[in-house]
DNA sequence: CTGAATCATCTAATGAATTCGATGATCGAA
DNA sequence: TTCGATCATCGAATTCATTAGATGATTCAG
């Protein structure tokens, strides 16, 4: 047996996704164009194959316009960019949000225009937690 | 061309990753139970193989006894849960640790506990900085 | 010493991800 | 209308990840 697929959109389609979080919707070409920008050059019917099998699963609503396609992103991004979090959450740290944060802060460059601005957002949340 | 080999761990990877973090060395029949117990029940040649590959690749040591192997990991836990972390960081947040907290806040279930936990570890951070 | 148990090695199969070329349809300009 | 440009579809190749059976060596109990 093989491992079965990932309901995480993988490496390339996360590229794909981002230029549609960005602008959407985009014709296959400008997808191509988008990622040739940002240093993925691909092959016309790669692009394709790849907006395809995305649209197989689910992860992009198409809409066909004469004699070419129009693709956008089916979740927002914030949905799917939680759902990767939160897989990687709970495979490396037992879905502890706080040995997460750990890391990051030992780990990330965390300069300290960031870390004021985390510690903006922890103490909202702590505030909207206590209503 | 198809994807050439991710540095990370794979999905697999990790989870025997994660049992030689808790206690290692091990012999490979001890990897294999451990697997069963978190609900993964693999045949001994299929351990020994994926055993064999993350050796190969760099990702654990090992020391032959006799006819067996001893496995452990080649790098410590921290280390590779926070490339792992800076890896999504750089995809999904544009190496923002901002951005990835508000969404880990705003998405993962952070009770007052944790949320407390991850407010005391930032003030530490900030301290340390201002030295 | 001999047979069963225990290990590693080798081989191989399956399926997912990535990458394109060839082909055929269609649309617009000359 | 005819030729070239533009698209999508199909088929296919390659590499990786996962899974395990068959084989052969080695060791230990009896």
């Amino acid at each position: 047996m093989a491992r079965s697929q990932t309901e995480q959109p993988t490496e390339l389609e996360l590229e794909i996704l981002r230029v549609l979080w960005d602008r959407s919707p985009l014709l296959v070409r400008d997808v191509r164009a988008a990622l040739e920008e940002s240093g993925r050059p691909l092959a016309h019917s790669t692009v394709i194959t790849m907006l395809n099998i995305m649209h197989r699963k689910g992860l992009l609503k198409r809409r066909r316009d004469g004699k070419s396609f129009w693709f956008w992103p089916a979740a927002p991004r914030e949905a799917t960019t939680g759902k990767m979090v939160g897989s990687l959450l709970s495979r490396l740290f037992d879905g502890s949000p706080a040995a997460m944060v750990l890391n990051l802060l030992q780990t990330a460059d965390v300069d300290s225009e960031e870390l004021a601005e985390i510690r903006k957002l922890v103490a909202r949340k702590s505030k909207e937690s206590q209503e």
